[in-house]
DNA sequence: TCTGGGGTCCTAGGACCC
DNA sequence: TCTGGGGTCCTAGGACCC
């Protein structure tokens, strides 16, 4: 028997809401939270007001700009929101004992088993129950943070989420077991988590809008569209998809063996303009941030990927695998290679990023030739930073960057090389 | 003044091996 | 002289999510 039992809680317009506790004089105004008003960047979040206007997460800021002239632009204040996700998490944390975070502002929980320890006198049902449970969860978050929530409640993870949805802004929605494909049927099919814009598109070119008609369509038209996901997708729409919560992400989980080959760390930046002549020192920045991550982490990457964005926006990513590593100056090695490797268009580049990936935990450290020595000089750097922060130690070329130094590109390539040989940074503490 | 940055998962072609 | 078939790894790209 399927039981209603599976939560999905999001707080909502999260990163607007933090920076309406930071600044109190946001509320009730038209607020975007992404960048700078006239930089190059894309609105992470929005206030119903600023919504009101058309203003959508995932747009330029020059767009919002345009339709919310008004608006109050916020570049966000990341340490705060982390911290707000954080203690929000202990505040669910205390409603079940099986709590997935699915990203910084949403979070997934089973109630499966809770009734008995929840039911009161006045509950119609266990169904009553779980709803009051939920209702008292977002409450908790409202009085003990600020932040306001929803909750979405039902059998399957897919439609709590879009319960969830349904019930905001702060709502909670409970869908009964059973009632699920009358709720699902009538909605586009772009509410159903996992069909994005290019599926609905598709979609949309077999006379498919909605979830009903999805569900009545045959193998042959939703095979090309959503290959191994068919099925699920199929499932999902008739809302009996899945009522496990899946792994947690690598990002929100603490060190576990058992999952060390999943996971990828990746830094990116886009140019404030396109084509820079200091693509190298950024390319070896980035590189030095995913393997200073990694070592936090205690893991060690058997893949490096570099990706490059030209100013036409064509997308390319170069890849290799290497043996595992968290070293700076391997990683270095790698990425520069690939980059010389990849760019072959006489283009602006608007965009570079490091990946890791294929990440394992750390053994016992290998004994070759040179390796310890590479590991102590990170694990020092480590140590600065942890000290005295992040940029209180920069490789030479990343800091000529930073001071604004033109310069070639094979000139830039050049410092890096020397950097190789001898101890590669100049030590120095902020301040 | 076009279009961020962090991820996950799937597909498909080619190399390579038996 | 076209020449099978299966399995796995590597790589590049793309859809999707927040």
């Amino acid at each position: 028997m399927r039981l209603a039992r599976i939560c999905c809680l999001d707080l909502d317009t999260f990163f607007v809401s933090v920076e309406r506790i930071l600044d109190p004089s946001l509320c009730g105004k038209a607020v975007v939270v992404g960048g700078t008003k006239w930089g190059r960047g894309v609105v992470t979040s929005a206030s119903y007001e600023a919504r009101a206007f058309g203003v959508r997460s995932g747009m330029s800021i020059r767009e919002a700009s345009e339709r919310a002239p008004r608006a109050v632009f916020v570049p966000g204040h990341h340490e705060e929101f982390t911290s707000y996700s954080r203690r929000a998490r202990e505040i669910v944390e205390r409603f079940s004992p099986i709590v997935v975070a699915a990203s910084i502002d949403e979070a997934y929980l089973d109630f499966h088993g809770c009734e008995a320890l929840y039911r009161r006198p006045g509950d119609a049902d266990d169904d009553a129950t779980i709803l009051r449970v939920a209702r008292a969860m977002t409450q908790a978050i409202a009085d003990e943070l600020g932040l306001p929530s929803s909750a979405g409640v039902a059998t399957s993870k897919s439609t709590a989420k879009v319960a969830c949805g349904l019930a905001k802004p702060a709502g909670v929605l409970l869908v009964a077991s059973g009632a699920e494909e009358a709720l699902l049927g009538p909605l586009p099919v772009r509410k159903l988590p996992g069909i994005g814009p290019v599926s609905e598109e598709k979609l949309a070119r077999h006379g498919i809008a909605t979830l009903a008609e999805l569900v009545r369509a045959p193998d042959t038209v939703l095979r090309p569209i959503f290959g191994a996901y068919t099925e699920g997708v199929r499932r999902d729409a008739i809302g009996l998809g899945h009522a496990d919560l899946g792994r947690e992400r690598p990002a929100f989980r603490e060190h576990d063996p058992h999952g060390s080959t999943v996971g990828s760390i990746s830094n990116e930046r886009t140019f404030v303009e396109d084509g820079p002549s200091t693509t190298y020192g950024i390319l070896c920045g980035l590189a030095e941030r995913v393997c200073a991550r990694a070592r936090s982490r205690g893991v060690r990457a058997g893949r490096v990927t570099l990706r490059l964005r030209y100013a036409d926006f064509e997308t390319i990513t170069r890849s290799c695998t290497v043996a595992p590593t968290a070293a700076d100056v391997e990683v270095h090695r790698v990425v520069l290679r690939l980059y010389e490797a990849a760019r072959a268009r006489p283009l602006g580049v608007r965009l570079v990023g490091v990946a890791l990936s294929r990440l394992s935990f750390e053994g016992p450290q290998l004994e070759l030739p040179g390796f310890g020595e590479e590991v102590r000089r990170d694990r020092a750097v480590d140590a600065v930073r942890e000290k005295f922060g992040y940029d209180a130690v920069q490789l030479a070329t990343t800091l000529g960057r930073r001071r604004g130094q033109k310069g070639s590109a094979s000139g830039a390539r050049d410092q890096v090389d020397a950097g190789l040989g001898a101890p590669p940074r100049a030590p120095r503490v902020a301040r």
